[in-house]
DNA sequence: GGACAATCGATTGTCGACAATTCTATCCAC
DNA sequence: GTGGATAGAATTGTCGACAATCGATTGTCC
């Protein structure tokens, strides 16, 4: 079968990898079996399977070359992480998250990197500080050159730099998984006419404000920008709805 | 093999159970495959199994009277939720919680009832109020009857009312989850002088700033409290350490 | 034509057997 | 004694076969 933890640093904590939290890059073994995970759950969050669409076993095995045995271990796992909806005697498909959950989704996002930044303000270097203001500078040139793909990404780094600057792992880990789940919904804001500019100020006075030092100043900047997000995600879900 | 997702009302976000969040009771089939995931959680939670100690699957199996199948898929799932440590070849554990995750995950728990009052404050009824206020009434009496255990039941009792008043699934379960990993520690909290009269003037206040109907009221009021139950645990264990 | 029952194919669930690996105890050299 | 190799036991990992279940299709009766 196929479903380990691997210990990350001191936290074990709901393995989900994808980031590393204090720095060290996660070793993982050459065996087949977690890298199957990993694998599986790659392919769902890039939308190589469509939500909803069923997952069988015996196909997967195929496809991924491995044995029944470690599909299903790999999807037990996905469906506790909640990527994967398994019913008994009726397969898994990709769960389709709604669009209340995503809304919901990003509430608890707020919450949680307030809550990161709140911590980093109190552990971050100038080292640190220079980092960030250097992916600004990146994301102004992908504003510019009109790249939303490669913006979002970079905000994805960004917000990623904060979160092992904060040096909670458990935090951390959770916001990660969260945001594998609702992937599929980023875009919604990104492409908001005007939120890029926009966007961009408020990374900058989250720069600014975890460079001062104060947590409070980090966590306000935080949750106006993030209560943003949710505002900008409410207003694409109900536009499209009404569509 | 024997671990799937039920759905719980619109969400099948990160099965947990263990709550009902809108109040619908999780039905779930009498098969033996669910409720082994189940029972085993529970055996841990329960402090049934020692922390570190090993789970050998053809033990569970024979305990348990269900097969090696069922028991690894249990595992698997555990492991995924953090309950339990599997290693390659090496076999699953009772995962051991360090004080330092300790203290990270009751900050988690922290940001995410502070949301979950903000919302609880905007849907509380009249009927949650009387209800929240019979709780503490109980809560009074246990303190009274020098009942450290009960107080703590009715005090989960209290705060997963409100998680439920807030109706958000998602941070619902989180911090549920949350929970039942840390649930070791929270005798060290409770047993603390002065710490049971305290905690009751603490949780009047909650309900008054709910019942006002006022977000940053309740949020304010639950942040108030839990922020001194993180700083009453990072006491309790400074003391357990230089002992 | 529509409701209902029976059948069949596809898929999941479970078990047992065996391979692979790790752990433990023993033995031996020095 | 101590360290290190070695054999054996214990345990996990994987596979294949078969039972159980579900969904769809077909067939039947009214």
């Amino acid at each position: 079968m196929a479903a380990y933890s691997y210990p990350r640093g001191e936290f074990g904590f709901m393995k989900t990898a994808l980031i590393e939290v204090e720095g060290q890059a996660a070793e993982e073994p050459a065996r087949g079996g977690v890298s199957l995970y990993r694998k599986l759950r790659e392919a769902i969050v890039d939308g190589r399977f469509q939500p909803n669409e069923r997952l069988v076993e015996a196909d997967l095995a195929r496809v991924f070359g491995a044995g029944r045995t470690a599909i299903r271990a790999a999807l037990v796992r996905l469906d506790q992480e909640g990527l994967v909806e398994r019913q008994p005697n009726r397969g898994a498909r990709v769960r389709l998250v709604s669009d209340r959950e995503a809304l919901e989704i990003e509430e608890v996002r707020v919450a949680l990197e307030q809550m990161l930044a709140r911590h980093a303000a109190t552990r971050i270097t100038p080292g640190d500080v220079a980092e960030l203001r250097g992916i600004l500078e990146e994301m102004t040139a992908r504003v510019e050159a009109g790249d939303p793909i490669g913006y979002s990404e970079l905000n994805s780094k960004f917000h990623e730099m904060i979160w092992a600057i904060a040096g909670q792992g458990v935090a951390a880990t959770l916001v990660a998984n969260l945001k594998s789940q609702s992937i599929r919904f980023q875009y919604r804001t990104i492409l908001q006419p005007g939120r890029p500019d926009r966007s961009l100020r408020e990374h900058r006075l989250i720069v600014d404000a975890l460079a001062s030092g104060d947590p409070d100043a980090g966590e306000t900047a935080m949750r106006d920008h993030l209560s943003r997000v949710v505002e900008t995600l409410k207003q694409a879900i109900a536009r499209h709805r009404g569509y």
